[in-house]
RNA sequence: GCGGGUGUAGCUCAAUGGUAGAGCCACAGCCUUCCAAGCUGAAGACGAGGGUUCGAUUCCCUUCACCCGCUCCA
């Protein structure tokens, strides 16, 4: 399926608008029409039943340890500045970074160094991030694998001068990357705007008034921790859900809704005992899994996705991404629809402690150039007592975060379908349909009458008017009942009602499945109870 | 961020230095008894800004957006 076709019928039939259109549209920005917003609030509403309003809290799913609660959250977009300074997002908003293409690792511009060193004719700079003490043997033992020198033989290499930070370097064509083992592999330095900047108040200074859209929601959830314990009687192991808008000032958007500058996120932070942290993350990372396939992505565009331990932050034992082989996406390549991460006890400690540094294992408080935590935390005990055993600690954190604009573009791609149907001549014609679950199509049902007389439409319109209280259906009288049917299966109907002639002597209509084209005849009273029926 | 391409009606396309034409869709009416039928009618567009010109949708510049490739992907 080409993408072209489907953001065609995106705009056609309603789903998917550009920003601000009339003005030339904004990038990386987009609207929800009329099915859309249907659409992803459906997708949006499924995961907040199936993870917390409809779950047992008394009972263990499949798979998981023991039977655990879920609660819900709802928090600000701006929040006190201090938070991202603690997450760790701050730093990445206001540092120049480099890249390095080979190791994929990200550093600040300013704190790599190095030092200039010749062997065998060639001249390098080697860099590094290791500590002061150790910054010698450190490029000096990468310096001699590069140059492929056995240890007695490190007096052909030629130091020159002191180290010097990387800015003080013009040509990085010549800089073997603190953690690569070719040269050149940094990319230049630039700033990351992460996050959007605002000012709070009318009157704020712009530096010390500034504040942030919220780049993730999880935040949210790691500093109301104390609250909902405090308030809701929860034991661990529980979960703290969060549905909202995100933001982040994307370098590159593109691909369609896919990576927007705003967008919506459907997170869980899992909170339980680090003994059991790992069981918990196979538990979620599956579960997770199921939710996708049950709503339809079962096809082999869907995969789970293990990180290799070489990609784990430090403090993380596991993450797992679930990916979609998106049609604009290379062959063979798949995009994150949700990460499954396991975060230890990072966050939690963080916003007690001060920002940790994640490099570090076990953490450690990040300093600053005097010593000091560079990023204070609330100073608030935010650990757990259980009163059973009553034992102390900190919980880890399990936190299933996935992208609802994500999910719900990957709905769409899998639902769109070209197949053939008869036209009234019984030739075969091009048929375009959205095969989306029945829970998630925007509408449910449409009613119609085969033709506008006869008192069909009448007939039509009361049953129409019973559904409604039920589920969102639609009622269309306007031209050849064919013509009414391809436009509810581009909608992703699943359902279509027809009250015809046989209605008016035997009080039966016909209800015609979107996706076989089958049709078979129901007793007018019993249109409802079926219908319920068939999208529970 | 870099390079290439594109931008005319809701969609697909056309023509033109003298203010644009069609098919489909959508709309109204007629006709229609189950899968985009027919007839009639009406409606609808040169991405934005600037320049050259008597006159620009057309030529030039800028900008915005989208697509492809590179880069990037928290």
């Amino acid at each position: 399926m080409e993408m072209e076709k489907l953001v065609s019928l995106c705009k056609r039939r309603g789903f998917l608008f550009q920003s601000s259109e009339i003005y030339g549209g904004l990038n990386g920005f987009w609207d929800y029409g009329p099915l859309g917003v249907e659409l992803k609030r459906n997708v949006k509403e499924a995961w907040w039943r199936d993870m917390v309003t409809g779950h047992d809290d008394l009972a263990a799913p499949p798979g998981a340890p023991e039977a655990y609660e879920m609660t819900g959250l709802d928090c600000t977009i701006i929040m006190h500045p201090q938070v991202w300074k603690c997450s760790g997002h701050y730093d990445l908003f206001v540092d120049k970074m480099v890249d390095c293409t080979e190791s994929k690792k990200r550093y600040r511009w300013d704190q790599v160094r190095g030092r200039w060193c010749e062997a065998k004719g060639q001249r390098i700079f080697v860099t590094t991030v290791a500590e002061t003490e150790e910054e010698e043997a450190d490029t000096q033992a990468r310096a001699q694998k590069f140059f492929k020198l056995r240890a007695k033989d490190a007096d052909q290499m030629t130091w020159d001068g002191d180290f010097v930070d990387l800015p003080s370097i013009d040509d990085m064509s010549q800089a073997l990357a603190p953690d690569a083992k070719q040269l050149g592999t940094l990319t230049a330095p630039r700033d990351f705007n992460l996050m959007f900047k605002t000012i709070v108040g009318a009157l704020g200074d712009s530096e010390k008034d500034a504040a942030f859209l919220r780049p993730e929601t999880a935040q949210g959830i790691f500093v109301n921790f104390k609250n909902v314990c405090d308030s809701t009687r929860v034991r661990i192991p529980f979960g703290i859900a969060q549905m909202g808008k995100s933001f982040r000032n994307e370098i590159t958007p593109r691909n369609f809704t896919f990576r927007s500058r705003e967008f919506e996120q459907m997170e869980i932070e899992f909170f339980c005992h680090p003994n059991t942290s790992r069981e918990w993350y196979q538990y979620w990372r599956d579960r997770r899994m199921k939710w996708y396939t049950d709503l339809g992505l079962a096809g082999e565009r869907l995969q789970l996705r293990e990180h290799d331990p070489d990609e784990l932050s430090h403090y993380s034992t596991g993450t797992a991404d679930i990916e979609y082989a998106f049609p604009f996406l290379p062959a063979g390549e798949y995009g994150e629809l949700e990460g499954i991460a396991h975060r230890g006890d990072f966050d939690l400690r963080s916003h007690m402690e001060g920002k940790l540094d994640p490099s570090t294992n076990p953490l450690e408080l990040e300093k600053d150039e005097h010593g000091k935590p560079r990023w204070r935390g609330s100073g608030k005990d935010l650990t757990y007592r259980d009163d059973l055993s009553g034992e102390r600690y900190t919980p880890h954190v399990i936190e299933p975060s996935a992208g609802a604009d994500r999910a719900t573009l990957a709905f769409l791609c899998e639902a769109y379908t070209e197949d053939e149907a008869p036209d009234e001549n019984g030739k075969m014609q091009t048929r375009t349909v959205l095969k989306l679950h029945p829970r998630l199509a925007p509408i449910k049902a449409a009613v119609f009458p085969l033709v506008k007389k006869d008192g069909m439409p009448e007939v039509a319109q009361e049953i129409y008017r019973a559904l409604k209280p039920h589920a969102n259906v639609f009622y269309d009288e306007k031209g050849a009942v064919g013509r009414r049917y391809r436009r509810q299966d581009e909608a992703g109907t699943p359902y279509c009602i027809t009250v015809d002639g046989d209605t008016l002597t035997d009080k039966t209509v016909t209800i015609r499945d979107r996706d076989s084209l089958e049709q078979w005849r129901v007793k007018v009273d019993d249109v409802v109870d079926e219908i319920r029926k068939r999208l529970s």
